[in-house]
DNA sequence: AGTATGACAGTCA
DNA sequence: CTGACTGCCATAC
């Protein structure tokens, strides 16, 4: 069984995601099995701020609202990346969020 | 063991 | 689509 932490779960999903793409934390949560947990799942992102190589930016809520924005090093530097990786974002939202968003368990 | 917290999701208006 | 309320899970103290 899972010897890991669910945070860990979450770091694997998290950089799983590709490049221009972003996800969300339902999505995540219910990869791992508990699609009730997408709270844990910020939680866990909360706590990836450990790990660089984890984009947590690609994750953003079901609205595709950059929440965890305020928890970025810059307050501008998540919409930075997506923007970045041909992710438009506006007033801290994702724009075409349906086209790039990226399901985990379709993959 | 119980309480408090959290980068949410789903439902209702 | 947005705003407000409730529910659920896992971690920390």
């Amino acid at each position: 069984m899972s010897q890991e932490s669910f945070f860990e779960r979450v770091y694997e999903v998290t950089k799983s995601i590709p490049y221009g793409r972003v996800s969300t934390y339902g999505a995540i949560a219910r990869f791992l099995g508990t699609p009730r947990s997408a709270r844990m799942v910020g939680w866990a992102l909360n706590a990836s701020h450990v790990d660089e190589s984890i984009p947590a930016h690609r994750v953003v809520n079901r609205k595709g609202l950059l929440t965890g924005k305020h928890h970025f090093k810059g307050t501008n530097l998540m919409q930075q990346l997506l923007e970045s990786e041909g992710v438009e974002v506006e007033n801290n939202v994702v724009l075409d969020f349906k086209t790039k968003f990226w399901d985990p368990n379709s993959s």
